[in-house]
DNA sequence: GAAATAATATGATAAAAATCATATTTAGGA
DNA sequence: TCCTAAATATGATTTTTATCATATTATTTC
């Protein structure tokens, strides 16, 4: 589905989420720990998300990585693709170029339901409502 | 999602299933051809998937590999399983082991709904089935 | 039963993804 | 203003996945 790099990076931002505001930064290998991934690959990965207006950070003493009221806003899917690149969630069960709702390939009618469901969703989610499913109970970290 | 093994040997099916039987034989530089799999990369492939009884071959002149009536009633889900492994398309958005309906990881409920339905779907059907759209018009090769 | 044909078995190579390592830059505090 | 702490930039290494190459075995036909 996502590569391991968009599973990671949403599971950082998710922390974040929950636990960083523009007053409580959290230093990388704060990140890494709980939520399983090694310390030097999230780095990466955070640094590129910081790039991309994804998420936030300031170096030095108090430093750290933190998501802003803005960054909270953003939709789920915007991470994934940041990563992924948009063709990889959008593209055919097949990677098929040419199939289409005209000439689907055998497994579009199967498939596109699903997939069409998913990306909605996701479109239609901002990491700050995923983060108060945490806060409320309705979903667990560790990740 | 899949594999590209997997997308490779689903095409492979796929194309066999329209294009072969018991006393149709179809030699696998002829089915690497219209399916777009660089020929080596397939065969490896479809000996595989005759290991382990998804389709069929003899070898010698007049040989190569075709769906007996007992392969075409494989589902769809088995051959992907064969390929990419069980645990790939079962597995939690973000790969958590410990993700289920209990302890839901923060996408669980979001894209939980979205996989069960291509699961069932794609246990539900089998190899015919797909084959038979292609036959009537409502899906096409090529792949 | 020999020659030709096609799958099978096995292993090598190449490309991509994941992971690790480290020198540089910026910010805060003494 | 210097020291330290943190992110940033860059590139190397390892692992996995994808791809290629070839010798062997089985089957048909003459």
């Amino acid at each position: 589905m996502f590569s391991n790099s968009a599973k990671y990076a949403l599971k950082a931002v998710l922390f974040l989420a929950v636990n960083s505001n523009e007053d409580k930064k959290v230093m990388v290998k704060d990140i890494s720990k709980p939520i399983n991934v090694p310390q030097a690959y999230i780095t990466k990965l955070l640094q590129q998300l910081v790039k991309e207006n994804m998420l936030s950070s300031t170096r030095g003493p108090k430093g750290g990585f933190y998501l802003s009221e803005e960054n909270k806003k953003i939709s789920i899917i915007d991470v994934i693709n940041i990563v992924d690149g948009e063709q990889r969630i959008e593209s055919c069960m097949l990677s098929l170029e040419k199939c289409n709702e005209e000439t689907p390939c055998p497994l579009h009618k199967l498939s596109n339901p699903s997939r069409s469901l998913l990306i909605k969703r996701l479109n239609n989610i901002t990491i700050n409502e995923l983060a108060l499913d945490v806060k409320t109970g309705h979903a667990f970290l560790p990740l």
